[in-house]
DNA sequence: ACGGCAAAACTGTGATCTCACTTTAGCTAA
DNA sequence: TTAGCTAAAGTGAGATCACAGTTTTGCCGT
């Protein structure tokens, strides 16, 4: 069957899960979020591939389990399998896919309880790191964008909106560890998020997690004024460490094992 | 060209390149000490192409700057592009090589100072914190390994074998981390040997690096033997500092520039 | 001997095809 | 109705080819 088959065959239904509404946002897959690639030029298609897949995973369209065909994502994004492969396989060594069955589909991880404690104390290490050396690279337009974040945030809480909120808090922490001028340790940190953003939706589910995260949120934005690395750091801590809470008590409910 | 002329033309290079002894080391590339793969079944080509370089990096075959071709790679290992395309693609994800110039080549990456410290910084985080870990995981059995691989680094040390020594030190390492029974963090731990493998190599040029190092892997099994996290921690980040210390007064030479 | 230009070699990229294998769908028979 | 088997569809893996670049080589003219 040739690419160009299964891309209109795909495309119809994405179109047609998409025309059953919002009623059927529980059947949605990550697809239905995702369009055909507008090749840029000077970019090559594996990597815009991977971004567009990587943000996709960070942003939660995925949830955990999920399967991942070449085939598929190839018809989607309107490319062949190859950019796809690469892309693919570049995701699972950062962690964000997993090679699951003894057909070696590749399936968005469902991590165990020990790999969540696991997660949750590198980012303790990192983020707060992170969190301590930005005081230093912090600068008034920086902060304009990271209050910026913080109220739209607490906008999207209020409203109850999970999309918007989870998209300003990436937003709001990404701005603040961005201030530390660290590459390096910036690609590990998003590499933990693309870890956590297929359960994050799951997590701003649970009771008051609205509520607790935005308190840290707040905490932060008071230390980031006062240049207080220290208080920084404590606030990015506990925020983690309240989101693995509620991560931990809302356990993947599809974990199918290998 | 077929693969096969490319495999035999490139394993005749290697040979003489060989055979031209060991006075010739220095114009030596990475692939004199690689093989073509012994396909196992049961594991695809590509993971093997992955760990077989993987490894090499960390053991510092590879200088700095040195690329790498998908034709020739696929040639040496006894295999086609694609595998070793996707390998590739694995490593650079992993910050293990780069894409250099206008024509995309891929090459083992020429740290910045700026990246120098921030990756030394990452790694006293996270090895320290490792550190601290292993210690609930240690047993009997494990400790006898550790215990071994730093006689070897000692004896390596005192004969001046830097092969043997860099060998034994990755598995004192790794030895250690590996008690913390945390395979995410040991993840990201390999990620950084990965990319301060290429550099290590010259690091242990550095007059005193030998007795530094040894210094406090000597303080390490100390730490070890009275179970003493907090000290572990100190000295596992006291090598990395010293051996951080090494690498900024022995910059890379051949910086080619993008 | 040296500058410049053209051809050859080499680079990664992406598409396509085949293969071996697994999963699923559907049909047949009890 | 259900168990079981078979065929179809789907899966990733790997090899090969064509293509558009870039880099290197080598030759020719000055």
């Amino acid at each position: 069957m040739r690419i160009g088959d299964i891309f209109m065959r795909e495309q119809l239904k994405v179109r047609s899960r998409l025309e059953r509404g919002s009623a059927a946002a529980m059947d949605r897959d990550g697809w239905s979020r995702i369009g055909p690639l507008a090749l840029r030029e000077g970019q090559t298609a594996q990597s815009q591939v991977y971004c567009t897949l990587r943000e996709a995973l960070i942003s939660g369209y995925f949830r955990p389990g999920e399967e991942i065909s070449l085939r598929r994502a190839a018809a989607v994004l309107g490319t062949s399998v190859t950019p796809v492969r690469e892309a693919l396989r570049q995701l699972e060594s950062d962690g964000g896919l997993e090679v699951f069955g003894g057909n070696r589909v590749l399936r968005v991880p469902v991590l165990s309880p020990a790999e969540l404690l696991d997660i949750r104390d590198i980012r303790t290490n990192l983020e707060g790191f992170a969190a301590e050396v930005a005081i230093a690279g912090m600068r008034p337009s920086r902060l304009r964008l990271i209050e910026n974040a913080c109220q739209l945030m607490q906008r999207a809480a209020d409203a109850g909106d999970a999309d918007m909120y989870l998209e300003n808090n990436w937003r709001f922490h990404s701005l603040i560890y961005e201030a530390a001028e660290r590459p390096v340790l910036m690609g590990l940190i998003r590499g933990m998020w693309l870890r956590v953003g297929p359960l994050i939706r799951t997590a701003v589910t649970a009771p008051l997690h609205f509520d607790r995260s935005m308190n840290s949120h707040h905490a932060a934005m008071a230390a980031l004024g006062r240049g207080d690395g220290a208080a920084l750091r404590e606030a990015i801590i506990c925020d983690i460490t309240d989101a693995a809470q509620d991560l931990a008590v809302a356990p993947p409910d599809a974990a199918r094992s290998a």
